[in-house]
DNA sequence: GTCTATATCGAGATAGAC
DNA sequence: GTCTATCTCGATATAGAC
């Protein structure tokens, strides 16, 4: 097979999202992506490495996710809504944040690179949209657009907490209908 | 030892905090309370038990924090603030929060009960005082407040993710910042 | 580049003495 | 109630042949 480190990122990617990096095993990558244990070592130096090549393409596939949604040609306060009400896999959890909690992810920069990176960008992208959303009249200036950010990541991450804690995605579309509610009562009109 | 339960409950509160459920072996819950390999399982029948009991105990502590807060004479929106800006322990995550991503947590009913609990207290508090807020007339009717609870919640679970993400506290603080933020745009005035 | 065999260690629990 | 000994299994690799 050509494409068998393919298949063991693949593998792991689907891992990491649904147990976790600790409750990952090698042994779980090799049966998923139907690889054998010489493959793993010949391709990946350790779990570790292969964990954080994953996670890197994790971030990646976000980003793709992300980027048309919050560059369409609507208003800009519209695509804050876009980013808000945008298909999620509520009950998966998200793929980055969900590793956020294990000490050794958070400890190995290796791994908690990707992470971070992702968190930074997605910040930076939501609070330029503000900006613009300040620039066509609709924001009002006396907001700091990078807190704002800050708020709607953390409204989607803290959503995805509240659907799992109690197994219910209703439980974070309520957390953004109740963000969204925020901003509609701060949105300010434009004259016409 | 009379007290080596409470020691193995105290001892597991703090690795489930710090390490989660996976992650906590039999073995460090030994270590850590000082208790031997027959007390642990003379206690507790097994690991899930013990830790279903802690984590029942974590969540009360929770509450007992959270009560005060919620319940004290200031006027309700000013409560609500309050409960944002409140001490915490940003870096090391919420105890309860941070268990939401272990799919043995969440299939086990035993272990899920708690965190569903918990979750399902604060949301009904926060929509309470904000209840209190909409008769007081400082926040519009027109306000879904189970909504906004969920939001509020999900704001500080978010922001804890963020915090861990990035390493850094001030996350946490941003994110509430800006939900705090549009709070105060939102807040009608009384009349004088 | 992939395979099978082997090694080491800790997880999670049981057994039976004290 | 607590102790030490023991058991079984899977995690995470390494070794060396093909």
């Amino acid at each position: 097979m050509a494409n068998t480190r393919e298949h063991l990122m693949a593998a792991t990617k689907e891992l990491l999202w649904e147990r976790g990096y600790e409750a990952t095993s090698p042994r779980a990558i090799l049966e998923k992506s139907g690889a054998g244990q010489g493959s793993f070592y010949h391709h990946f130096s350790s779990k570790a490495a292969l964990a954080a090549a994953a996670l890197q393409e994790a971030a990646d596939d976000m980003r793709v996710n992300l980027e048309p949604v919050l560059h369409s040609d609507a208003p800009a306060l519209q695509r804050i809504r876009n980013y808000l009400t945008m298909p999620r896999e509520e009950l998966r959890g998200c793929r980055i944040g969900r590793m956020t909690h294990e000490p050794i992810i958070v400890q190995d920069e290796t791994l908690r690179d990707p992470i971070e990176a992702y968190f930074s960008y997605a910040e930076q992208e939501l609070a330029t949209v503000l900006a613009e959303a300040q620039r066509e009249g609709t924001l009002s200036e006396s907001i700091n657009v990078d807190d704002l950010a800050a708020t709607l990541l953390a409204t989607v991450q803290g959503g995805y907490v509240l659907a799992r804690g109690f197994q219910d995605p209703e439980r974070m579309h309520q957390a953004i209908r109740g963000v969204l509610t925020l901003i509609d009562a701060i949105e300010q009109k434009k004259e016409v």
